[in-house]
DNA sequence: ATGAAAGCGCTAACAT
DNA sequence: ATGTTAGCGCTTTCAT
């Protein structure tokens, strides 16, 4: 294995084209921007030097010049899971199509909170942050800087974003749940994220109680849990729900992930899913469907899209109006009539196929 | 909603700051790179006026002028995929921990492809590339302006690469389906893709005649099909192959997303899985688990993470020796015996609880 | 139509 | 220790 030579940066510049070709870098510069007046006969001298010398402008210098970088910073908190993931699919296309360079900022951990909003500024023409709210004082410096911020997930009141209805969400999730005649509903969220200002989990379990009290049942704090995000967490949550003397025979989960380690723990404890307990998660991720899991299904790749779209919009001087999408509910495997144990879904498949038989209710 | 004022790019440049701070610019560059000395009363009255004005370098000013720009591009055809996503996954964290910034070139189309190495000169200090393979001329180019690269699922004789052993993935999962007692072993892979010269598919099929001939089968070529990239075409594919008078009674597919389009087709023809028909994908995805998918796992995580590894190397000067990754044989529930069809699993449970009963074959 | 030169915000070499 | 200045590679006036 022979290595690449490493040769000093000497990559050709506008400078070496000029004197090739015998004219100024203005002129190079001209035709390299498609630039008005530029003589045919010099231009095509100029393409030809270009091609021959294989010559690419560099990026940054010309950034520094125009002001203009021709990429979109995306702050993506977690970018490894597999909402963030999924919206992302809805984001780079797009933003590719449009001729945007994709900068993600990626954080994993509450220190790189801090940088988030700032570090982006100079780098990137716009900006989309991904269930991450600016405060006053970082959004001031972006308007200062004219970098244009669209949020995803996350509502704003002098910012374009992208939502869905959080509270009709958890709604719906208890009302399906309701329906089936569960009396004793557990609720496994997420425990807010001081760091990160995450709110979504709060707002579905506001629905949550809501459709419980619409129903007539009083609030029971036993039967609402708060853990960590994510699989194992939620599976712990699941087994602090799961271990009473009288556990739920249902289980709102705010996530799919955490639907999944409530499914997780169930197994672990010998529960019976749907014939025991009857779980419902929220996203829709693409495990969702393989899992058999009963969701409330929000429009992730489109989320990206049309967060795209938005800060599109607001990159050309535009209008850039908020956007909600809709919510609905899936049903699947996990969720069953509270006596029978019969599932509500159409049949009851193994999880494999039941991708196919799904009913989708709005 | 009030919108955000757009200002003009008022941002605070280290000009402002130097005189804000009576002293020089340099001064001011200094302590912002914690250079050496500057007087412990300056650095303080700097540090101050930065706080107050809200300073923040301009990064790309930096990188025209140091020529580091602290990010790394990413080259992914296609990150869409869940296969890529995956293996971004281990991209990311890395290499924010790291301090490089991630630049994501997402090829979706093939007119993209020629952009690909050469676009991202100038805007990153190095390149990881996911299955995409430069050309010599490309690779020249890289290597005259200094920008390491290496490859991640594409193998190369000069530049350092994460890989795996597709043929002896091919091997490993036909050898499973010979030792299941199947002598009519369909093959589902991806038809050359001219665009992106992905290869790894036919190298599976070589693992795969290799196996076949090494039990004493001789070649059917009507067995072999090609198709595209995906779960539709997987489908596609399995069509034409369970569409014949003597049908395959197993089938190895080249990827998990071919594989799921396997199961679907099945699915639709009434061919029950595994009792008719067994399935062995390759990559183990995430919904390969839940989808209760027998495949060759690769660590495709792992491969997002050596390549930074090694790019981090690189770009420190050091040597990177590429690295090849483990492969393993994880079997679920779409395998069986040929003639008895009870499954080689376990325990034949629903796929949602599949992924608890996995039996890992290395 | 095209060359020359200023300037984008920063770093680093050079003075002092 | 710190101010001054010359680039980094490009775009964009301003001349001509």
């Amino acid at each position: 294995m022979e290595a690449v030579p490493r040769g000093g940066a000497e990559v050709t510049t506008i400078a070496r084209v000029a004197q090739e070709a015998g004219v100024g870098v203005g002129t190079v510069s001209r035709v390299i921007n498609g630039s008005s007046a530029v003589s045919e006969a010099t231009r095509r001298r100029v393409l030809e030097v270009i091609a021959e010398l294989g010559y690419e402008p560099n990026a940054t210098a010309r950034a520094l010049s125009t002001g203009q970088t021709n990429a979109v910073g995306v702050i993506a908190p977690f970018f490894t899971e597999p909402s963030v993931t999924e919206r992302l699919r809805g984001v780079s296309p797009r933003l590719a199509g449009a001729g945007y360079q994709l900068i993600l900022f990626d954080l994993e951990r509450p220190e790189q909170r801090d940088q988030a909003f700032r570090s982006p500024i100079g780098r990137v023409d716009g900006l989309l942050s991904i269930s991450l709210s600016p405060t006053p004082d970082e959004l001031e410096r972006l308007a200062a800087a004219a970098v244009p911020l669209v949020l995803v997930d996350q509502s704003h009141d002098r910012l374009p974003t992208v939502t869905i209805d959080d509270v009709e969400g958890g709604r719906l999730a208890t009302e399906h749940l309701l329906e089936l005649g569960h009396e004793r509903i557990g609720f496994a969220g997420d425990q807010e994220d001081g760091a990160y200002g995450f709110t979504s989990s709060s707002r579905r379990r506001t629905g949550y109680e809501q459709a419980l009290a619409a129903a007539g049942h009083r609030p029971e704090p036993e039967l609402e849990r708060l853990g960590g995000h994510g699989r194992a967490a939620g599976a712990e949550t699941a087994r602090r729900l799961l271990d009473r003397p009288e556990p739920p025979t249902a289980i709102f989960a705010t996530s799919d992930l955490t639907a999944l380690g409530v499914l997780e723990a169930a197994e672990e404890l010998g529960v019976r899913v749907p014939e025991d307990l009857s779980v419902v998660g929220f996203d829709d991720i693409e495990v969702a469907r393989y899992a058999g899991l009963t969701t409330i299904a929000q429009p992730l790749r489109e989320s990206g899209a049309a967060g795209v779209e938005l800060l599109l919009e607001a990159l050309a001087g535009g209008p850039a109006p908020s956007r909600r999408l809709p919510l609905e509910l899936v049903v699947r495997g996990t969720t069953a009539h509270a006596r029978t144990g019969r599932s509500f879904a159409v049949s009851k498949a193994s999880a494999r196929i039941a991708a196919a038989h799904t009913s989708r209710v709005t």
